[in-house]
RNA sequence: GGAUCAGUAGCUCAGUUGGAUAGAGCAACGGCCUUCUAAGCCGUGGGUCGGGGGUUCGAAUCCCUCCUGGUUCACCA
C-alpha cells in the first residue's frame, strides 16, 4: 500500500466518522484525488475531495474540509491546512519518504514493472510497412512509438503480443518484381553497351534510352537497382531468355524475400521487435478471405451491387458502404483486412491495438464497422493515429516521395543520428502532435538533445559507483542504510519524483501516451543534476554516504528503466 | 465541402482528463570548475493559452461559433 492508498483510505474514514457524529450530513462520496500540489508551500499532497464533494453533501467546501481535518487519524500526518476554495493540503512526517525509497531499492532494477491480477491478452500492431522498400523516417516514428508501447504497456503488467502485418499478397508485389525485371533488363543492356558507370542514380539510368520501359507504378527506389545488381551478380543472364511472366514470378519471390529480410534488418538495428510476422498471403492460401466474406453474407451484412460485393459500413458509423469483392471477382485490401482482423480475435485477444499513420483515419469508421459486423465489440480495436513527420535537414524541408526515390532511411537516420537519439526523439511527442525532425540537430550531439542530458545523467551514476569501488568503499545492505539522513531539498526532491514512477508507468500506458515517459525521465535526470551539484558522496559522513548510494542507485535503476521503455541505451560512461 | 489532428513564451513542445501564481528545453542575459564527468548546476527576462461567446465556486482543459495550418476523402495498396 502506497501512500496516496493510505491518505485516501484516511480521508473517506474521516469523512464517514464526520457524518456519524452528525458534522456532516449523509451523502454519496466521490472517489478520493491526490495530487502533488503546484507549489512546495501547499505541502506533500493535496485533495479537492471536500470540492467534489460539496454538492452531494450540501454543504460548504471549507466546512466539509474542516470537517475532515477535524477526524483525520493517519500516522504518517505531520499538520493539514485548509486552502483556498477547500483544498485540503497535507504536509507528511518525512519518514513516509524513507519507507518509500526503502521499497523501490527493495525491487532494484524491477522497480516500475507492475502486476495485473488478470491481465487483458492485447495485441499491439505497428510498422506493417509492405516489403518492397526500405523503411523510410516516416516509418520511424510508428516503429519507435509502436515498439515502445508496447514496452510500456508490459512495464504496466498487461499481457503484451507485438504483430507485423506482411503485406505480401497484393498488387504492390507485382509492382515490385516488375521493378525488379526493368531494372534487371536496363542493366544488362547497359553492360552490352560497355558497361556500368560507377556512380550510377535512379536520375541518371532513368534518363538512358536503353528500349526498357519502366513500370508506371514501379519503385523508383535506388534499392531496386542494387537488387537488380545482386540478382546479376549471383544469377548473371540466366533469366533473360525466360518467358516474361516466368520471369516475374522468379523476382517476385527473389525481392521479396530480400526486401523482407532487409527490413527485419532495419528494424532489428532499431531495437524494434516483434512476436509475430504475420503474411497476408497465408489468409488468401487458406481461403479466409472468401471465407470471412460468406460469413457476412450469411449474416446479411453483405450484399451485391454493380457486379461488386459491398459491406454495409454504413450502419456502423461510417460514410459509405464500402466493397470487398470487386466486379472482376478479386477481394479489395479491405476484404483481407476484415478476415486479418477476424483472425486477431479468433487467436484470443480481448484487445487489439493498431498503430496506424495519420493518413489512415479515414480507414477507422469501416474498419469499425467490419469487426462490429463480425460479432465482435468496436472498442475492442483501437487504433492509434500518428501524425506525420516533416524532416528537416540543414534548415530546409526535406520532402519525402516513395514514387521518385526520394527518401530519408530508417538505415540512414540511424547511421546520422543514432539509435538513441532518434528513437528519443519519435518517442517525446505526444502521438498528435505533428513532428518536426530536425536531422542536422539531433546529429550534431550538442546539449540541445535532450537524450544527452538523460544518459549523461546515468552515466554520471556509474561514474560514482565506478570511484566508490576504486575507493574500496563497500556498499552497505539497504536495511542497514539509514536513510533518514537524506534532508537536503535535493534529496527529498529526488525520492518523491522516484515514488511517482509507477503511477506514471500506469496512467502513461493507460491513456496510451509513450511521450509522458520520455518527459518524465528527463524531469528526473534534472532532478538528480541539481542534487549531483548540491551533495557529494565521496568524503562524507559514513552514514549519509551510504544513504546517498542508496538513492543514486535507486535513480539510476529507474532512468535504465525508463530508457529501457524507450529502447535508448543507458550507458555507463559518456 | 465532410472527416480528423493541431494552434500555449522568439523557436520546439509539456500541461497527469475541470483546480491554487500556466511549465520545460533551445535562444537571450548574469553567475558557478583546486572537490565524485561543465553533455552539468544556480539565477534573470519573456504569455490576450488563435478570436469571440457560454457552462460554474474555478476553464489552456468541457459546449457553441469563427479564423489559420497539416492530413484525408477509390471497386489503389
Amino acid at each position: 500500500m502506497d501512500i496516496k492508498d493510505i491518505l485516501s483510505a484516511s480521508i473517506k474514514a474521516a469523512a464517514k466518522s464526520a457524518m456519524d457524529k452528525g458534522v456532516l450530513k449523509e451523502g454519496i462520496l466521490p472517489e478520493v484525488q491526490l495530487e502533488v500540489p503546484p507549489q512546495k508551500e501547499f505541502g506533500d499532497f493535496a485533495s479537492n475531495f471536500a470540492m467534489q464533494s460539496a454538492r452531494s453533501l450540501k454543504c460548504n467546501p471549507r466546512m466539509i474540509a474542516q470537517a475532515i481535518v477535524d477526524n483525520m487519524d493517519c500516522a504518517y500526518i505531520d499538520k493539514m491546512e485548509i486552502a483556498g476554495p477547500g483544498f485540503i493540503n497535507f504536509y507528511l512526517k518525512q519518514d513516509w519518504m524513507y519507507d518509500m525509497l526503502a521499497k523501490i531499492l527493495a525491487a532494484g532494477e524491477n522497480y516500475g514493472n507492475l502486476t495485473q491480477d488478470n491481465p487483458e491478452k492485447i495485441q499491439v500492431e505497428y510498422v506493417s510497412a509492405n516489403p518492397t522498400g526500405p523503411l523510410h523516417v516516416g516509418h520511424g516514428r510508428g516503429a519507435a512509438v509502436g515498439s515502445s508501447m508496447a514496452n510500456l504497456l508490459k512495464a504496466a503488467g498487461y499481457n503484451v503480443t507485438r504483430e507485423y502485418y506482411i503485406n505480401d499478397a497484393g498488387n504492390q508485389m507485382n509492382n515490385l518484381a516488375a521493378s525488379v525485371n526493368a531494372r534487371y533488363l536496363q542493366l544488362l543492356a547497359l553492360e552490352e553497351k560497355g558497361g556500368v558507370p560507377e556512380n550510377l542514380t535512379v536520375q541518371s539510368l532513368d534518363a538512358m534510352d536503353l528500349g526498357v520501359t519502366f513500370p508506371e507504378n514501379g519503385y523508383h527506389g535506388y534499392d531496386i537497382i542494387e537488387t537488380a545488381q545482386r540478382i546479376i551478380r549471383i544469377y548473371g543472364k540466366e533469366f533473360v531468355n525466360m518467358d516474361e511472366q516466368e520471369r516475374l514470378v522468379k523476382f517476385r519471390t527473389i525481392a521479396y524475400q530480400e526486401k523482407l529480410a532487409a527490413l527485419k534488418e532495419d528494424l532489428a538495428d532499431f531495437r524494434v521487435e516483434f512476436d509475430e510476422w504475420f503474411s497476408e498471403q497465408t489468409l488468401h492460401d487458406a481461403g479466409k478471405i472468401k471465407e470471412s466474406c460468406l460469413m457476412l453474407k450469411e449474416q446479411g451484412y453483405v450484399y451485391e451491387k454493380d457486379g461488386a460485393l459491398w459491406l454495409n459500413s454504413t450502419q456502423y458509423g461510417d460514410d459509405k458502404d464500402r466493397v470487398v469483392i470487386r466486379d472482376n471477382g478479386i477481394p479489395t485490401y479491405f476484404a483481407a483486412d476484415i478476415a486479418y482482423h477476424r483472425n486477431k480475435f479468433e487467436r484470443g485477444f480481448a484487445h487489439v491495438i493498431n498503430l496506424w499513420g495519420a493518413d489512415h483515419h479515414g480507414y477507422i469508421a469501416r474498419m469499425k464497422a467490419a469487426v462490429k459486423a463480425l460479432g465482435y465489440e468496436p472498442e475492442q480495436l483501437e487504433v492509434l493515429l500518428l501524425q506525420m513527420v516533416r524532416l528537416y535537414r540543414n534548415g530546409s524541408m526535406v520532402k519525402l516521395s516513395k514514387r521518385t526515390g526520394e527518401t530519408v532511411t530508417i538505415r540512414e537516420l540511424i547511421d546520422e543520428v543514432g539509435v538513441d537519439a532518434a528513437r528519443y526523439f519519435f518517442c517525446m511527442r505526444s502521438l498528435d502532435s505533428q513532428l518536426d525532425f530536425d536531422m542536422t540537430l539531433a546529429s550534431e550531439k550538442s546539449n540541445e538533445n535532450p537524450v544527452y542530458y538523460v544518459q549523461y545523467a546515468h552515466a554520471r551514476i556509474c561514474s560514482i559507483m565506478r570511484g566508490l569501488s576504486e575507493a574500496n568503499i563497500a556498499v552497505v545492505p539497504v536495511e542497514q542504510v539509514k536513510l533518514n539522513t537524506l534532508v537536503e531539498e535535493s534529496e527529498l526532491d529526488l525520492i518523491k519524483k522516484l515514488g511517482e514512477y509507477p503511477e506514471m508507468i500506469a496512467s502513461a500506458a493507460k491513456e496510451r501516451a509513450v511521450h509522458r515517459v520520455a518527459t518524465y525521465v528527463f524531469e528526473l535526470a534534472g532532478m538528480f543534476h541539481s542534487f549531483y551539484n548540491a551533495c557529494r558522496i565521496m568524503g562524507v559522513d559514513e552514514d549519509l554516504q551510504q544513504a546517498r548510494i542508496a538513492l543514486v542507485t535507486a535513480t539510476k535503476n529507474t532512468i535504465k528503466h525508463a530508457l529501457g521503455i524507450l529502447g535508448v541505451n543507458a550507458p555507463e560512461r559518456m
